[in-house]
RNA sequence: GUGGCUGUAGCUCAGCUGGUUAGAGCGCCAGGUUGUGGCCCUGGAGGCCGUGGGUUCGACUCCCAUCAGCCACCCCA
């Protein structure tokens, strides 16, 4: 066993699983397209700060699962556990100002959390996101929801599959009153509640929605819901969403108990499930909702505009996804293996070689050549489409033998050394 | 951060209550077949039994520590 190993947390990828993430990001950036948001990308590290105010303080990611460090200047710098707090300053940062167009931007990199790691969820990892900045409509709150859907539907997954779930939890103005009736009626029963949750009651109070413990569930149970107390303005949002979502024909829940851990989220929050897995702990395809606080937050009030967006983890969107239909798809092909007999068929072959691949062709060769037998294995091992057999007989006639894999039965051969074009026979294979 | 399960060949796993040279299947390589792949037969390579310490005449097996993976929490993607 080496004694050089990843470490703990993080993952090596290969072939096929890295082709794998790659496609669930082609999917992604496909449905950017399609809704017209654009790549950004900003540093993996940034100063902490901007964590602990855009974040929150009282969060876990702050708390304990940042990978924090001074550089040789002293500077305190994290890794970035997520990327809106990120993107959010770099619009800041590079003095944007908003004159009615909406920035519509998306990012996929590694994040970085330091939790105890568990299948589908690990201390580096790949997330796809979205943010959507300069508009208080529902209307973008369903665009962002729409355009995950669309992302989940490119890699397969099929819309009875899925369920979105949502919920509103208000403006800062909403929070602050709905907390104070929460927090009166959690007083009552503090005496009852676990240890958790009596911490949460000051610092993370709508968690308290989230525990397990089935005497907090009952405690819980009969607590006012933030959707009941938000004003009627917010609430007629939340209407229009839910109205949207309907009439596009999503699967969609309510679940009034469904808050969000990170501080600067509100009105909108939604959650996407595979339909039947929505208690499942590291279940949730993507997540996201609005952040209207946060530029204002992360400005000091210089500015203050409406966003709403959210992130998806690709290792746990992949083990959703059905490989055996999406393969194809996402596992890179070889067209071409080349087989050769005999070393002075190298020279020669290579040639070969080289006018598949400037004819948009892939094709690799097999240098070490030895049995026939060997190297045929080895072109099924790389799933080739078609192989090419060169050795004397072919170089004396000036021809190469041209086989597609799935019919061994076939064997054409074709004189294509001096061709311009590739001939019309691996165009169009028999 | 808390509690629990696991760690033997590239992969999936056997290895009984401690007892000689640690096994199987699959995969890999070679030969059967010195120019034609999926089958078959034969052979071969590959393990400091996760790592370090302890108990013992003797440890893959028991104890401790440590590292890693997984599960349930916590939380999030």
């Amino acid at each position: 066993m080496a004694e050089l190993k990843a470490p703990r947390g993080t993952i090596d990828r290969f072939p096929p699983y890295s082709e794998r993430c790659e496609h669930v990001i082609k999917c992604f950036v496909d449905a950017c397209r399609a809704h017209d948001y654009r790549i950004v990308h900003t540093p993996t590290f940034e100063d902490t700060r901007l964590f602990t105010r855009g974040v929150g303080e009282s969060t876990d990611i702050v708390m304990k699962e940042m990978y924090s460090f001074k550089d040789k200047k002293g500077r305190d710098l994290s890794l970035r556990p997520e990327m809106t707090a990120g993107v959010i300053r770099a619009l800041i940062e590079a003095g944007r100002r908003y004159t009615g167009q909406i920035e519509k931007l998306a990012y996929y990199g590694p994040m970085f959390r330091y939790d105890r790691p568990q299948k589908g969820r690990y201390r580096e990892f790949f997330q796809v996101g979205i943010e959507a900045i300069g508009d208080t409509s529902p209307y973008l709150d369903v665009d962002v929801i729409l355009l995950g859907w669309d992302y989940l539907l490119n890699l397969g997954i099929k819309p009875d599959d899925m369920v979105v779930i949502v919920n509103s939890i208000g403006d800062a103005e909403d929070r602050k009153t709905y907390l104070k009736i929460l927090r009166e009626h959690l007083k009552k029963v503090e005496d009852e509640l676990c240890d958790d949750c009596k911490s949460r009651l000051d610092t993370n109070t709508l968690r308290v929605f989230d525990c397990k413990n089935p005497k907090c569930k009952e405690l819980v149970s009969d607590a006012p819901r933030p959707l009941k107390h938000i004003s009627s303005a917010n609430r007629e949002h939340f209407d229009i969403v839910i109205k949207m979502l309907e009439s596009f024909g999503i699967n969609y829940r309510i679940d009034e108990d469904i808050v969000r851990g990170l501080d600067y989220y509100t009105h909108t929050v939604f959650e996407v499930f595979p339909t039947g897995e929505e208690e499942a702990s590291q279940g949730a395809l993507l997540g996201g909702g609005r952040y209207d606080g946060l530029f204002a937050t992360l400005s000091n009030g210089e500015l203050d505009f409406p966003a709403v967006g959210f992130a998806s983890g690709v290792e746990r969107v992949l083990e959703a996804v059905d490989w055996d239909s999406q393969d194809k798809k996402a596992i890179s092909e070889l067209d071409f293996y080349v087989v050769i007999l005999g070393d002075n068929a190298k020279s020669q072959a290579y040639k070969i070689v080289r006018k598949l691949q400037q004819w948009g062709f892939s094709a690799d060769i097999d240098y070490r050549a030895g049995k026939l037998k060997s190297q045929f294995k080895r072109s099924e091992a790389r799933n080739a489409k078609s192989i090419m057999i060169i050795g004397d007989d072919e170089i004396n006639a000036g021809i190469v033998k041209f086989k597609p894999s799935k019919d061994k039965e076939i064997e054409l051969s074709l004189s294509c050394f001096d061709m311009e074009n590739p001939p019309d026979e691996i165009m169009s294979p028999p």
